[in-house]
DNA sequence: GTTAGGTGAGATATCGTTGTCTTTCAAGAA
DNA sequence: TTCTTGAAAGACAACGATATCTCACCTAAC
């Protein structure tokens, strides 16, 4: 028995369309249009090749595959994002592979940390892989370098931030309308000295939710006290020392809006070691787990990121199946969230 | 100008070695050599092929160098994992991706749900995409059929959960031991009646985090009461509700042990309505972002998601270059962060 | 009976790249 | 001068698939 046939019992290399033809008895291209479902084979012969890269266990080489085809598709997308530790990227890049498995797509995924030349040498990457598309939430300003990908042919969604010098489709919060409603709902119990605490101006984001606040206070006519605007706030230490600073100082102000969840862990800190927690009020933007435990319960601006994310999903799916019609932007409420830290009046401590 | 070559200002397919062998003047195989960085090309020769592919914005295909060089490496892993959305599982993606990206190396990521069917989908899905190898937290309790993906040369490592009926590198946390040293904690505050919830029973560290608690009783001489006892707990209302009964029963808990971040979400809940936060002592698994501004703060048993990524990538990319020696099993400790909640001693409510 | 038409299956080229072999050419030794 | 040696660059095959073309073969119509 000197037989070259790999009976799928042996250690070593993978069975290749080849070797199940072989198997088969049958040839290379019949192996292919029994994988791929075609529907011109004979019943007999199909069994006959199923049975045999059962018997082999044959895998399919997806890149082989793509190579060779015309679409040149690689059942693969990328989803880059800020930060795929953090629940607001998480739960993007996890429903958005809800949508993707149902496909048989799989998900690269890639964290940008704010930073733009990771952002080129993530993007290469993901180019480099053929991927069939992107899902972004890009850190750099401009993305015109993006658009000779677009051309060739991959697709690209934006998320929570827009496209700049490109055209394409994006998924947004409404976050700068989210801001201003909660500002109006803390104005509605009196506030008028609101401590505004905003993330890294170079963030879209970021710069919105100060634009909403902003918006709401210009709306009732408030003049905005520059001491109280304290922008490019990334981390909760930064964000504790300088509420601390606010609320020690002779004319501290009675409501505080934390502009993103790590900020809004320090503020509270600040707050609590000065057993304010029920004389401040306090609203956040994004939801956190465990918000309704603390004392007072926080009220937040909530984002919608499993809509976001299937939104922006379907969007890219649909472009990859060939839509070339006008790119689209779709905006995705966020709601106020209200749970007790957004509606101590500011009376209180008057 | 009929030229051929294709200027990379045109729309359409993307530039190939052989555009920027064509515009360079050179062979292909020297343009091949050229992007693998290899030393027998003329410098003045390798400028050219440079700044042609420079202007080609060339990018190799990385799937297709993948299907004719030799080692067959794709450049991709896959990270799968219960649920990337969740703050453990996203931990861990996220490490792994940073020793990665130092390798040039893309992670895919997938989640399982617990559910043994999805694992077999997307571990085929991954094998079809010929990953250089796999970290993974299986949902199954019998990982035989891996073995064979794993004889063709695709190397394995498993986190959080070791393997079963397969020879692998592992690296887990010492769960089991965490648990008896937060049980022995709440003995020594004079609880005796000690309230445990765990996660669903098919989950390995489920397993051993009731067997650390059983221990720690044990060791103490002290009989465990059935009723006081509660598996195959996932969700924070299922927690809330169980929770509920055994306070308002005729001889409640004084302490709780939560095996799972969500089932301590609904203890949590139930102690709050019943104002007993001050007389309940809690002890939850895994830690929290904000664990500190709740009030009693929760005392955890944190694990180390962090270390586990870097221990379990650091052996993954050992094994894919080459390593052969025997498998290896990693525990990295957890650590009793003591916070508050878990300080309440028995006495407060007798 | 012959031929047109349709259908199923094989032969062959090819996708973009790397491995191997061959060729070219310059420099140094006999 | 001639030959050897070595380095650099090119020619060509092949990785595992699919696209396209061709070829049998069978049926139906004249």
């Amino acid at each position: 028995m000197t037989e070259e046939i790999n009976t799928g019992r042996t250690v070593g290399p993978r069975a290749t369309m080849k070797d199940v033809a072989a198997l088969a008895g049958v040839s290379l291209k019949t192996v292919s249009r029994v994988v791929n479902n075609e529907s011109t084979v004979n019943a007999e012969l199909a069994t006959r090749v199923r049975s045999a890269a059962a018997q082999l266990h044959y895998q399919p080489n997806i890149s082989a595959s793509a190579l060779r085809r015309l679409d040149g598709r690689s059942s693969t997308i990328a989803v880059l994002l800020e930060d795929l530790s953090n629940p607001f990227s998480a739960t993007i890049y996890r429903s958005v592979e809800e949508v993707a498995i149902g496909r048989g797509v799989v998900v690269i995924g890639g964290s940008f940390d704010e930073d733009p030349e990771r952002e080129l040498t993530l993007t290469a990457a993901m180019a480099r892989h053929r991927v069939d598309g992107f899902i972004i939430a890009p850190a750099s300003r401009d993305h015109g370098y993006l658009a000779r990908e677009q051309r060739a042919g991959t697709p690209f969604v934006f998320v929570d931030r827009p496209p700049v010098n490109m055209e394409a489709d994006c998924v947004l919060s409404d976050s700068r309308d989210g801001v201003t409603r909660a500002t109006r709902h803390l104005l509605r119990s009196g506030h008028r000295r609101i401590g505004f605490l905003g993330d890294l101006t170079t963030i879209y984001t970021a710069e919105e939710r100060v634009a909403g606040f902003r918006d709401a206070m210009r709306e009732a006519g408030l003049p905005i006290d520059p001491h109280l605007v304290h922008l490019d706030l990334r981390t909760a230490p930064a964000a504790e020392q300088v509420v601390g600073r606010l609320l020690d100082s002779a004319n501290p102000p009675t409501a505080i809006f934390a502009g993103q969840n790590l900020v809004l862990m320090g503020a509270l800190r600040a707050i609590r070691s000065r057993h304010l927690q029920d004389r401040i009020a306090v609203v956040g933007f994004d939801d956190l787990i465990m918000a309704d435990l603390l004392e007072p319960a926080i009220t937040v601006v909530a984002q919608n990121p499993e809509r976001i994310a299937h939104e922006a999903a379907t969007l890219l799916f649909r472009r990859i199946d060939g839509d070339t019609s006008p790119t689209r932007q779709i905006v995705v409420t966020s709601e106020l969230v209200i749970r007790g830290s957004g509606e101590i009046p500011a009376s209180v401590r008057d």
